[in-house]
DNA sequence: TTCTCGCTTGGAAACGTTTCCAATTCCTGT
DNA sequence: ACAGGAATTGGAAACGTTTCCAAGCGAGAA
């Protein structure tokens, strides 16, 4: 079924139906009516491959999440979805679990569809070098920083990790701890995990405490059992450790369950701070002590930078927007 | 740039390009080589729209996520996408955070676009009654019973709901609980939360208890907070309640944080058993007993469905997944 | 040489819209 | 009654592909 369809069943010709269809002026309201009933009868649905094509208009915002399961990145999502959607942009998410050619094959898929913008939420973008600084539609990276990651082209909005990082450590090192297990940020080097080990690093460092990569940092993926197992690990290995520094909420969740499970207790003999301030944190028990990253502003100056972009053509920019420390229940002074 | 454009550069016609492009046989070595360089060499991409429309094909799976920050249905989309990859079906996947408005919108979207098949993850779906029996896409419904809904052109995969529950207070009564308190399903009537209650009904009635809705109910949305206040008040209301059965584990986070504030203990003064088994009820100290829900499998058959309805026509089928009872240390015998 | 047959190739038509321009109709003021 | 302008309308052209049919070509058979 057609516009012309329409047209011939209402007597009217195919470009008034078209200005029906779009609400645009210069109709008749007794021919709009006309038409609109016609269009209600016959069940007509304009193909939008032929609007698309004819309009040389774009699809909607693909959004792409690197990584399931992670809270934070849900956090993110649905006031992204609901900042864009105030615009009328729509979004489409494609949900990816870390395979590099899975992630080609998505990209390139929702590339070729010609989005009008693009959405990463997540780290893991280091594999993907070569296919981002081709990247000319107006993206933004949130979670992670374009601009350290060498993206001229996108934009991004990020917390500053290393001094988040950095904080979580000092508050630890302030309330008298010494032997300071890290866990988390996988091995194949995503960019947040690095950047907060980073920051960990530095705050050991101000107190004179040079880390022990091999005796006190344990990778994992960001998901509770990476966070379990890997502080399983180093609660073996190093039994002295008072305190634990989990490189995000997810992680925290299996750790304390670690923790929990290796006979300690938490905040009595093991302190832990996690990262993100998910719902895990605020709820768990005990509640957990972590760095707050502000999931609705983040997602709110994402849209607005990938908006600007769209409207006024606006460049690249980079946005760091605040953290803060939340004091909770898991922390306990030496 | 076009097609066209290829075709001159290259010395060969549309047709030939477009061949190339398609990879169809009837093509020489040296036009292949040709076009594909020229290709190449002017980064030229074809036109989807374009493409779909001649084709009058169809664009991917839309995925609908009714509610997001439930872990499940995370869990669920990670095998679901996998499953369909393996086919070669991509998804594109859309989240609603349950504003009737927004579904209507986004569905229509979708709609418009004709996609090869729609999923929908979650329950609260009754406010559609309407557009859905319009549907005549394939369709599957995943943690939500067509059939039960009256959508007799939707497939679905579930798992049996009031079964499931049954058996979870059920284990309950068995360890001698009598005062058990029911938390989650929300007011306005998603499926899910109505059957699970059901469930509990039944088995409670089973042991001659009827449920007293006003005292010993207390409903509220899939998420952490919604549990948290829901069992606040449910204890304040009753405070001799020896047990909480939640119609989900996002809800018995937040349940086990609200006992626990009340100063009570679990499993010590209060038994908890959740609904799901997603990674909250495996890693939450104390470990929570809940009703498995196989999440890989039920995308797994979801996949499958939409597969066999795409590529047969297969007509609309419900299907039963199993559920189980996992014992853990949430629930203390009287 | 001539015929056939199979592989390549070219290009017009069609997919379902929007857009633009020209044509028509309808008012309004004189 | 009529001119002139505004509002409405019709329909051809164009968007960038794929598809189909006809045509070209070469090689092997007769």
């Amino acid at each position: 079924m057609d516009i012309r369809d329409i047209a011939a069943k209402s007597g009217y010709g195919v470009g008034t139906v078209s200005r029906v269809i779009n609400d645009q002026p210069n109709v008749s309201d007794r021919a709009r009516e006309r038409i609109l009933a016609v269009m209600a009868e016959l069940g007509y649905e304009p193909n939008s491959n032929a609007r698309y094509l004819k309009m040389r208009s774009q699809t909607p915002v693909a959004v792409f999440v690197m990584g399931v399961g992670n809270r934070m990145f849900d956090d993110i999502l649905g006031p992204l979805q609901a900042a864009l959607a105030r615009e009328g942009e729509q979004i489409v998410v494609t949900y990816l679990n870390g395979d590099v050619d899975e992630v080609r094959t998505a990209i390139d898929y929702q590339q070729a569809r010609h989005p009008k913008g693009m959405v990463f939420l997540g780290g893991e973008l280091e594999s993907f070098r070569a296919s981002f600084h081709e990247i000319e539609t107006p993206s933004v990276l949130v979670t992670a920083d374009a601009s350290q990651l060498g993206f001229a082209n996108l934009s991004s909005v990020t917390i500053d990790n290393v001094s988040a990082a950095r904080s979580a450590v000092g508050h630890l090192l302030e309330r008298g701890h010494r032997r300071i297990g890290i866990v988390g940020g996988n091995r194949a080097g995503g960019q947040i995990g690095e950047l907060r080990l980073r920051g960990a690093e530095q705050a050991l460092h101000e107190h004179g405490i040079e880390l022990d990569y091999e005796r006190d940092f344990e990778p994992c993926d960001f998901i509770e059992v990476g966070g379990y197992e890997a502080t399983r690990r180093l609660l073996e290995r190093s039994g002295d450790l008072t305190a634990v520094f989990a490189l995000g909420d997810v992680v925290a969740f299996g750790a304390l369950r670690a923790i929990v499970d290796r006979g300690l207790s938490v905040p009595g003999e093991v302190s832990l701070v996690g990262f993100d301030d998910t719902a895990f944190s605020q709820y768990a028990v005990p509640r957990i002590t972590t760095v707050r990253q502000d999931a609705a502003r983040l997602a709110e100056r994402a849209a607005q930078l990938l908006l600007d972009a769209l409207r006024d053509g606006s460049p690249a920019t980079h946005e760091l927007v605040d953290f803060e420390l939340v004091e909770r229940e898991s922390v306990r002074s030496l």
